[in-house]
DNA sequence: GGGTCGGGCTAAATCGTTTTAGCTGCTAAC
DNA sequence: GTTAGCAGCTAAAACGATTTAGCCCGACCC
């Protein structure tokens, strides 16, 4: 390699320097690397630094541009700092806002989180747990993820419904979340509902039915079989297509038609298949809200968007990864202690333009 | 502490053993580490350790369950094969997209990331970037995020029209994008197209803008001023709001509509403005597509659902995620290369419903 | 029979920190 | 006049790997 090509070579990475070591710091100031540290970390130990000292560590520090190497300071430390995070897919959207949540509050406690997505795959479920493992994350957070092993690290579950020890879950209250929206169709008049229940392998579908049913009884509804079609999801990881899920909500919608069996609203199990099934209804010539009243589940973006606007139950998915990843930091700095109980959210009803008063005598 | 806590005490995190090292595999064998670590990765000083002995040391490695420390070896080898990823925010539906590609992309390779959302807050911006060195990634990839400074890594940008050393762009084909959309009106009989401009400050504004322009005089076709309106925007940051975006749409489409200029079609910046306008016009009592088509650009989930269902431009979000990923880790094999020019990705029509035949004398 | 070579291993340095256990010299206390 | 204590520091041992430089032994060559 010739002088020539020393500086400035082609390609080399612009502002790029050697990055200055604790070492070089101590150097520099004719002092030990043992008293650089204690001063940056500022130490118990370091009480015994007069502060003129402290003053000229921190100096040189700064002029030196000295930033710690957060690897060695891991393995040193044993502490990374890092919190491992195992979803289905990112670019979906429920996964995305739950984890933008989790993002939130993690950077703000000074955390970074390493994301896999496995879709839906066991043995991928696996590998990535093994491999989270081994870059030494301090906690795991699953979301939209069910869990049946014992999990080899403290981990927060959002959207699980299996008790499991070690792990704390964080899930929407589907009890109010029914309530919510089974009282907002009962105050406009509605008797006859029909609904879509999840598919059978969804986390949710067996917690929200079951809400879903007690809430009909706490307000005197009666359900009806004849309107309850179960959306079918196709192989597992399907769930996840939205393209599937409205074309579901499509061919239910009309299912429900030919069933022939008189209802004034429709709950649906996401706010995807109450689109679909809102296209389906609309092409049969019912009117919306007019005719028949549509409650969807998520508040998606699309929810918004609809024509008409879709009244439906939010899901704050934001908070829900906000409250996981709080309650995963806690349990991390209270090691060894039992895990909190599981942590349950509000859902908000957001009514729209798809519900209205349930037509006379409906 | 008393010994009968010693096991299972209440909280104790379940299946976490105190991970076998290097060392405790060496000791079980009567080797030493050195020779546990060159079988362990097949290094080429390995080729003089028997055959017999390598089966040894990987049978008892697999017997005791030894995983290699990440950390420790990242410090050894001044690798941590992580990029650190900055975008605006993950619950976007614009970077949840890219961030699905590049992860499948870099989770394939053995590479994890660090995602840090920075709010389209300069400062932020900053501080994370100090944080992702201090954390020794390898390189950066940044999605939808202006950049000004030379950075400290090698980078790729998504997304992003500077021109910058050390950084490698990807972006879509505004070119063809342009082509796609104008042809297929042009072809369908439209003279008399309206165009939504983006915000000043978004990144693809400018290029796009260009493109369309070109498109239009290559295709013959006229821009009329008068039905061209520029998205405002408001304050940084909130293009990301979709309801503003949406908003803006409604306000513009009806802007154009008190313009009085005849149109037959509208090429919206976006998804979510085309849709904000596909509202206004249908309340103005315009039909569409017998009246008005509208194109949108991106191809958001939403755009599917809508009614009726929304012709756009799509991004392969994944892909460029995907590519831009492909494109840093390629960088990163090739140290002190000349990094490659910049990765343009073809766009998509995707005609659904909201585009038809210009009406008779449009 | 001395020298070289290659096979089969290992000791020790290294990565950049933190942390433990002192060391030195001074003052205060008994 | 020891001794204890403290202020102000430092040497060296971690953390768990990788990597460099050899060591020892037998075979082969001339």
């Amino acid at each position: 390699m010739s002088p020539a090509t020393e500086d400035g070579a082609a390609g080399e990475q612009p502002n790029a320097r050697k990055p200055v070591r604790l070492k070089d710091v101590a150097a520099h100031l004719g002092l030990s690397p043992t008293t650089v540290s204690l001063v940056m970390n500022r130490a118990p130990a370091a009480k015994s630094i007069p502060p003129e000292t402290q003053e000229r560590v921190r100096a040189a520090a700064a002029e030196l541009g000295y930033r710690p190497n957060f690897i060695a300071r891991s393995l040193r430390r044993q502490r990374t700092f890092a919190v491992g995070v195992l979803l289905p897919e990112i670019s979906e959207g429920y996964a995305a806002g739950v984890l933008g949540g989790i993002e939130d509050q993690l950077l703000q406690e000074g955390y970074f989180y390493l994301v896999a997505g496995h879709h839906s795959k066991p043995d991928l479920f696996d590998d990535y747990l093994q491999l989270l493992t081994e870059r030494s994350v301090e906690g795991l957070i699953l979301v939209n993820t069910p869990v049946e092993k014992p999990l080899p690290l403290p981990a927060v579950v959002v959207a699980g419904h299996q008790e499991l020890a070690g792990v704390t879950n964080v899930a929407i209250d589907h009890q109010v979340a029914a309530r919510l929206a089974l009282a907002h169709l009962a105050e406009l008049g509605h008797r006859r509902i029909a609904f879509f229940k999840g598919h059978a392998h969804s986390a949710d579908t067996a917690a929200r039915w079951r809400a879903i049913v007690s809430a009909a009884a706490e307000l005197g509804l009666e359900i009806d079989r004849r309107l309850t079609v179960q959306l079918s999801g196709g192989p597992a990881g399907e769930e996840f297509s939205p393209e599937e899920g409205y074309r579901e909500g499509h061919v239910f919608g009309r299912k429900l038609l030919e069933r022939g069996a008189p209802f004034t609203a429709l709950f649906a199990f996401n706010d995807v298949s109450a689109i679909g099934a809102m296209r389906a209804l609309t092409e049969s010539g019912l009117r919306i809200p007019d005719e028949v009243s549509v409650v969807g589940f998520d508040d998606i973006l699309s929810a918004a968007f609809q024509n008409p606007s879709l009244t439906t139950v939010r899901q704050p998915l934001q908070e829900m990864g906000r409250r996981a990843a709080a309650e995963l930091l806690n349990r991390l700095k209270s090691a060894g202690e039992e895990p909190a109980g599981p942590v349950t959210i509000e859902p908000e009803l957001v009514v729209r333009d798809s519900t209205g008063p349930a037509r006379a005598g409906g």
